[in-house]
DNA sequence: TACCAGGTAAAAA
DNA sequence: TTTTTACATGGT
């Protein structure tokens, strides 16, 4: 028996929907895609998971999202609540771009660039433990084979949802990976020290030790890295694409990362290699939002915009 | 075939 | 205290 409902949301403008969910439509579609307009993800609702489809019904100054939900169980007004919660999170739905876009208007190169990326957002996971292991695999290998790995660890151990005779999963709990072995999770092609911090992680956050949700919502961003900077396996540059990508935490800035540092390169040194002094200086002109204007310069250069 | 790719911890110097 | 090395896979 499926339970199928419709529900939707109008977003604060602007707000491109398709620019920002075209960053997944080479995702996995049993696990988060964006096809032919419509993005699907499994979401966990108040431990009831959920097949969430989400297809723009407005337009970028006047958003409004049509959000598609079924379920092998009935869902109750509290759930439905839920759902537009989870889903306001995920796409940043609560941000107002016009503050960042204020922030950054005397840089001329970012202004430009926004203006090309008008109504993009950055997608945040469901939950930090997702960015934080996704980020623990990527360390060191190319983004193309940590997706892929990422991709087994999800169908091996993660929620899994049957659908009309279908097959989705949403990322493992940490619950769900603390009681495997290292070997089993070593076993999905990570290395023996990988598959050893991701268990460590969520052994920890089993045992209590470790609340990522409630670390989300420190207000020094300064104490969030060097508690995550703490754990095993775990560096500056993991604790801020974690924060950036799982935490909605849009300061954080990666000026470690080889790629961002290109990329900055490129946009305002001439391709010239820098160093992440230099990086960190030219991230001042863009105030508390350094790590969405690192996103934007990213996407803008997926996109090919010009220099 | 060999080498490299958005890093980290532990060993070596 | 600073530098080097092992780690594992898939793309080129």
């Amino acid at each position: 028996m499926t339970f199928t409902e419709t529900l939707a949301i109008q977003p604060v403008g602007p707000f491109d929907f398709d620019l920002t969910a075209q960053i997944f439509q080479r995702g996995d579609e049993k696990i988060r895609t964006f096809q032919g307009g419509v993005f699907t993800q499994v979401i966990n609702v108040n431990n009831k998971l959920a097949l969430v489809s989400l297809t723009s019904t407005g337009t970028v100054s006047q958003p409004q999202i049509a959000v598609e939900v079924k379920s092998n169980h009935p869902f109750t007004s509290l759930d439905k609540c839920s759902v537009l919660e989870m889903v306001s999170y995920v796409f940043n739905l609560n941000l107002n771009l016009c503050n960042f876009y204020q922030a950054i208007k005397n840089d001329a190169t970012m202004k430009r660039i926004t203006q090309q990326l008008y109504g993009l957002r950055n997608p945040t996971t469901p939950k930090v433990f997702e960015s934080l292991v996704d980020s623990i695999i990527e360390q060191q290998i190319s983004i193309l084979v940590a997706i892929v790995l990422e991709e087994k660890l999800t169908k091996k151990f993660g929620e899994r949802l049957e659908l009309d005779g279908q097959n989705y999963f949403a990322f493992p709990t940490p619950h769900s990976l603390a009681r495997r072995s290292v070997e089993e999770i070593q076993n999905i092609g990570l290395s023996r020290r990988k598959a050893e911090y991701v268990l460590g992680v969520a052994n920890e956050i089993v045992s209590g030790k470790l609340n990522l949700e409630v670390m989300r919502n420190y207000s020094s961003a300064e104490k969030i890295i060097s508690e995550l900077d703490a754990i095993r396996g775990i560096g500056a540059w993991t604790a801020e694409l974690t924060m950036l990508r799982g935490m909605q935490r849009l300061e954080a800035f990666p000026a470690d990362d080889l790629g961002l540092r290109r990329v900055i390169s490129k946009y305002y040194c001439d391709r010239k290699p820098i160093k992440s002094a230099e990086a960190r200086n030219i991230a001042e002109a863009w105030g508390r939002w350094k790590g969405l204007a690192a996103f934007y310069l990213i996407v803008a250069e997926v996109k090919d915009i010009t220099a």
